[in-house]
DNA sequence: TATATTTGCAACTCAATGGTTGCAAATAAT
DNA sequence: ATTATTTGCAACCATTGAGTTGCAAATATA
């Protein structure tokens, strides 16, 4: 099954596990606490989120502590650029001549 | 069934939909012609991309013509701007006071 | 008017997803 | 040494996903 960011933060709850782990590294447990869910579950989604690399694992003993890799952020940035050119009204200009030419 | 911009990204057909609207608008058949599917796997593609607004449709005799709607992008980008923060080094100066403190 | 084109809706199949439970391995604590 | 904690792996279940085909409705064309 091939893995990519998209799908990744397709799922809520591993958009919330980013933004948790952005803020401080967390084990598993501690995870699957701050969720309803179960350990496995929340296991399940970071082996997603690992496979893509948007996390990184560290461990310490029997723990292991999930980190935030956020240059493969970059990949989501890229894929928006383009889009976000036409949305900060860079082609405004364009869009306006385009509407002009089919309502004459 | 709740819709959201990052489960309707997260599918490659759909993203390359969105890719191919922003530069032209489109019919649904003139998509599936792009691809290798069906037409009614693109309209159903096409449906999900409606309910959450990243297209709009307009009609033109018995033809459909879809069109990106960039201003939802801004939900992608939103959700974005606290790692692009991350990833481009504004902490990265935290980041090594924390590494220092851990090293120590 | 009769025919062809464009689309939507419904039913169906098959694979993937998110969740669970149970068990084994490894590490920490008593 | 024994017990408790933390994790990974495998099996299983229910739901969703993306795709297909068939048919009906609406619009264009002959």
């Amino acid at each position: 099954m091939r893995r990519d960011v998209f799908q990744a933060i397709a799922d809520p709850t591993r958009r919330a596990i980013l933004t948790l782990i952005a803020f401080q590294a967390m084990t598993p447990n501690a995870l699957a606490e701050h969720f309803g869910s179960s350990r496995q579950a929340v296991s399940k989604h970071i082996k997603i989120l690992a496979e893509c690399e948007l996390v990184r694992q560290e461990a310490s003993g029997r723990e292991l502590y999930y980190h935030l890799n956020p240059n493969k952020m970059k990949e989501l940035d890229s894929w928006l650029q383009p889009f976000r050119e036409t949305w900060e009204g860079r082609f405004n200009q364009l869009d306006n001549i385009l509407d002009n030419l089919k309502t004459k």
